[in-house]
RNA sequence: GCAGACGUAGCUCAGUUGGUUAGAGCGUCGGAUUGUGGCUCCGAAGGUCGGUGGUUCGAAUCCACUCGUCUGUACCA
């Protein structure tokens, strides 16, 4: 046997992934909803690039064990360390605090773009995925709290999730802050010992009451038989912190106090409990939020491709961060923004049935059936008239000798036309033209007659004179677009 | 990172205690049909059995290592 040419595999980094036009056209559709919302709120736009200098990101220099864990980094030809982002908060920060004389605070703005995190990637969780954020820098008060959360319902709402179906929920990191020092877990020596507690409480909605109190003592075995280390708090102190998730305890300080104050103006605004509400187990991110806290869940099942329900967690969530921009200037810069998880949003609202399929009809097909030069030029000037008159139009490409493999073509690029004409129809001046959505309806309905007869009836085909080809075409796609509307009504 | 399961054609999967030339369905391509999609019929292409090494007369099958995928878990700024 031959020895076969060392051919190059074609494949996709792990945790990438190519998007389709359907994808495409979804996510376009939905940032546009999204971003309709924040500029009522008066948000404007502003870009950053992909790429900052690791530095101005946060923590994560990289070392030389391994110079990307959790971010992707190049060194620059001077030797600079620069990284991917990893989200759009840690830039905006950067980008306010170098033209923090320019910009006029507060400073309500929004963005969306690609971010990078260099991880696991899973079903659903990928490594490059993009962010929708919005933030108001430079305002101290709750006030911005509250609009961020009332913005994050609207959001979700103007995506078509209807209410009762997510929920903002609300914390204060001050309250938990409070609770861990009420069990004598304040103090530098105990910093370990807070972040496994504060991230045994984020995993309240993933393993039960049940499952942090063994985080919270002992430690939990996972079901492949893995066992995780708890942060083995005395018992008295775990039943203190279950209490207090489970929303029973008392406490008294300065977040509860903001978290009344947020409860206060939702109610004022008209917002209730079934959009947001406050809940003590939310924990976030461990690193910059200072004060508020808040997240968005959806609560209505997701299932995947197999079928199976998953856990689907927040799709977005946010909260203040009054220390970043001082990082790099010096200046008390308080700041509250949250972000969206488009990616994942959008796979939700695709098993929610709430993402309308694409509206975009695939161009009715001019069809090919004589290739000199004179012919290929009135087939084309066919295409133009209907392109002139807002049609979606092409010109058949391919091998236009088979003329059965350009219906072939038609049918499976989803045309809704086809438009034939051939010599006989060129003397007489006129045109076939052939629904090849009825068309598939019809040969549906006909599977035992046989090929001869089947072509010879040219089914949903008509006959018309060159002059009414827009016109013709125009009626079919209406008519067509009204059958779809009664389609998609009638489920 | 840790733990477990699984890797056979483009896809979904068969493949006997280790035994000749590794199969099927679907899909793809060609033909029946130089001017009509579907159905039908005929034919063809497509495989380093994830990789490397070992055991054996003989490995898709057994062993070791490795890579990859999936599930759980950890981390997630």
């Amino acid at each position: 046997m031959a020895k076969k040419p060392n051919k190059l595999k074609a494949r996709l980094p792990r945790g990438f992934a190519d998007r389709s036009a359907d994808d495409i056209r979804a996510t376009d559709e939905m940032v546009s909803k999204i971003r309709q919302v924040y500029e009522r709120y008066g948000f404007d736009p502003v870009e950053t690039p992909a790429f900052e200098y690791t530095d101005c990101l946060g923590k994560f220099l990289p070392d030389t064990d391994r110079p990307n864990a959790g971010v992707f980094s190049v060194q620059d030809d001077d030797e600079q360390w620069m990284s991917l982002r990893y989200d759009l908060t840690a830039p905006l920060a950067r980008h306010v605090s170098e033209n923090i004389n320019e910009i006029q605070l507060p400073y309500r703005t929004y963005r969306n773009g690609w971010v990078f995190r260099n991880e696991k990637p899973g079903p659903g969780r990928f490594r490059q995925f993009m962010q929708f954020d919005a933030d108001t820098v430079g305002a101290p008060g709750v006030q911005a709290d509250a609009e961020m959360c009332m913005m994050m319902a609207d959001t979700m709402e103007a995506l078509g999730i209807p209410r009762g179906q997510y929920v903002i929920r609300v914390n204060n990191r001050k309250v938990l802050d409070g609770v861990l020092e009420a069990i004598g877990l304040s103090g530098d020596e105990n910093a370990d010992r807070r972040l496994t507690v504060l991230r045994a409480i984020d995993k309240l909605d993933k393993f039960g009451i049940e499952g942090v109190r063994l985080l919270l003592g002992e430690g939990r075995k996972d079901e492949s038989g893995d066992f995780t280390k708890g942060a083995e708090l005395a018992s008295d102190a775990i039943d203190t912190i279950i209490a207090f998730v489970s929303g029973s305890g008392q406490l008294e300080n300065a977040g509860i106090d903001e978290l009344k104050t947020m409860a206060e103006i939702f109610a004022a605004c008209g917002y209730g409990s079934d959009q947001i509400k406050v809940d003590t187990s939310v924990v976030r991110g461990l690193e910059y939020y200072t004060g508020m806290v808040y997240e968005a869940e959806l609560l209505f099942d997701v299932t995947n491709e197999k079928g199976e329900v998953v856990q689907f967690g927040s799709v977005g969530g946010g909260g203040r961060y009054d220390g970043l921009v001082k990082r790099f200037t010096g200046r008390d810069v308080p700041a509250t923004g949250f972000s969206i998880g488009v990616s994942r949003l959008m796979t939700a609202l695709k098993n929610l049935g709430k993402l309308s399929a694409s509206d975009v009809v695939a161009p009715v097909l001019v069809t090919v059936m004589d290739g000199d030069t004179e012919a290929l030029g009135r087939y084309q000037k066919m295409v133009q008239d209907l392109r002139t008159a807002g049609i979606r139009a092409e010109m058949y490409q391919g091998n236009w000798k088979k003329f059965g493999n350009q219906l072939k073509y038609a049918d499976r690029r989803g045309c809704p036309i086809a438009i034939i004409q051939g010599s006989d129809e060129r003397e007489a001046g006129e045109l076939q033209i052939k629904d090849l959505i009825e068309g598939t309806w019809l040969a549906s309905e006909s599977t035992d007659v046989d090929n001869v007869t089947w072509r010879e009836s040219r089914p949903a085909q008509i006959t018309i004179k060159e002059a009414d080809l827009v016109d013709t075409v125009r009626g079919i796609l209406d008519a067509q677009a009204e059958d779809r509307q009664r389609a998609q009504e009638g489920q």
